[in-house]
DNA sequence: TTGTAGGCGTTATCAC
DNA sequence: GTGATAACGCCTACAA
């Protein structure tokens, strides 16, 4: 491999005036410029990121951490995470951290040794004061999280607003006895708080009470849907509609509700969270809560590159849209 | 961030001595060994990859291109790769080709400047022989593609048998009206060869003619699946059942039928491939042939560690088995 | 406008 | 067993 060596060989000029080409440096004659940038092009000289970073420089390397990457709202994330990235001449690494405190601080350790510029977080583990200790060996944003405290800028999707249309739509249609359930806790604080505060202002503004038993928190899964129908169908007093947190639970629940021979949405209304790809698939087709995840995607590395340019910008947080889809479940 | 002068100041040894401990190499006292390790752990010590790469080390980093990870089967196996890597000390470096022959080069690249130690390549845009020459860079691995030459180490997935099972299926199902869908071309030659000689196979040998108007190429999303439905639906002469390349595809299929009124599979017997979790969403439930994605993806990480450790390795290549799931589709 | 020299953090070579 | 020292490829004071 071609080095910067080679190009002053063949150049006849110094590595200084080199160097000054590859970045774009003024104070280089027109005819300089010229002949390098010929050198290079016929040793096909890449500069040696390794090198770069261990001067110091920027690594043109985003990294991103996900809880994981099997789950679609994050594979479309990282997507549109990757493409926008790449555009602008980034590389994207991607870490799952299979929600474990440990692998995340592995990863936030690369901003330490200069193996990124900057890490977006779709998630955080650990505490956020932890977390932002590591502000000083980089940029970090919160992606699609948060915390309450303005140390990081965040992208954030207003969860509030979404529970909130998706409970409002199901007693619009004339639903008073309302299921939930979450891929988070039941609490004021806890993880999914923000959808907590969403459906129970929903349910505030009907003078809907919450029934205890129709609380089910902690579920993801296609299997979770499923075992929580069954646990319905078994209920003397069961719910004539459930909010849930994802559209994989939804589907499990459609899926289990219909082998149980109930009619939905009449017999049951479910609505879901994400409009991913299976809540056109599945029948009928789920009512849920879109989240422009492309956008989302798209705006974490706008902000992402131009706190690198600007590592001391004022922080910014943005909220994106989300939208009800109403279909058939509802 | 503590380099290894500060580990030098703090145990009063030389840098080759700390150097030496760092790579557990011998010739060191137990007494000055325990002393690093103290230091290294007191300083919350971490070596610099970047100056390990400048130095010609390996850099524990595995790239991976995919065409795209918002298709489930290479999220469900770049997850597998990743655990897989995690678990060895190794880092991820994921991009998405696009099916664009410069992203894969770009991509290939990162081997020259030694940012990864070897490339898992799960399809290939460029021709085989440009690929080869970035051999001399660094490893290079064929995951569930391959070429006819034996120039480079490929995990793959027995596809010829995938096709050839799901179609003698729909045959001892009494179907003899069988159209076919591919994601790819009906070559010889041509990408999806494999499953096109699976698919011809099982015809042969129940002595049934391929009818060209049934067979549809280069489909790969639900859309396609809905638009093919239609066009069948128009048909005069109407297949009774279709082999399709991908469970996405085939769920378009379901849907769309529905949509027209028929009946699956007693009108139409549709059968997918990959066994992704939409075919147990999907209604009736798809009938589908699996491919052992995790396996994939943790062999492939096998072999790859295999050959950074020993470059002159024997090129040796895997065939994973694969299996028709039955479910209610056919 | 151009060039020289030093150092980023690491490991390998060689001498002790 | 141990320790100087050079080298990896790059960028940037500083000097000219």
């Amino acid at each position: 491999m071609a080095t910067i060596s080679d190009v002053v060989k063949l150049s006849g000029l110094s590595k200084t005036t080199v160097s000054r080409v590859i970045n774009n440096h003024p104070y280089v004659s027109k005819e300089n410029r010229e002949i390098v940038l010929n050198s290079i092009k016929e040793l096909g000289y890449v500069p040696n990121p390794s090198a770069r970073r261990l001067r110091g420089q920027l690594t043109t390397t985003i990294g991103v951490i996900i809880p994981r990457i099997v789950n679609p709202f994050f594979s479309y994330l990282v997507n549109a995470i990757e493409q926008a990235a790449f555009k602008q001449g980034y590389q994207v690494l991607i870490s799952q951290s299979n929600e474990d405190k440990n692998k995340e601080i592995a990863f936030l350790n690369l901003l330490k040794t200069k193996q990124v510029d900057g890490i977006i977080m779709t998630s955080i583990e650990n505490d956020w004061d932890i977390i932002q200790s590591y502000k000083e060996y980089g940029s970090i944003l919160l992606c699609n999280d948060y915390v309450n405290q303005d140390v990081f800028p965040m992208i954030r999707l207003d969860q509030v607003k979404g529970a909130y249309l998706g409970v409002r739509h199901l007693i619009e249609r004339g639903h008073q006895k309302i299921a939930y359930c979450t891929g988070g806790l039941f609490d004021d604080e806890g993880k999914g708080k923000d959808r907590n505060h969403g459906f129970q202002k929903a349910l505030n503004e009907a003078a809907i009470k919450v029934n205890p038993k129709w609380i089910f928190i902690d579920q993801h899964t296609v299997e979770d849907g499923k075992r929580i129908m069954k646990q319905i169908v078994e209920m003397d007093d069961r719910p004539t509609a459930i909010f849930t947190g994802s559209d994989q639970v939804a589907g499990g629940m459609i899926m289990e509700a219909k082998e149980q021979g109930l009619t939905i949405p009449d017999d049951l209304a479910i609505i879901g969270f994400d409009d991913q790809p299976i809540a056109e698939i599945l029948d009928p087709k789920l009512t849920t809560i879109r989240q422009p995840v492309d956008q989302l995607g798209e705006k974490s590395i706008e902000v992402m590159i131009e706190m690198l340019k600007n590592p001391d910008m004022e922080i910014k947080s943005y909220e994106l849209p989300i939208e009800l889809i109403v279909r058939q479940s509802t």
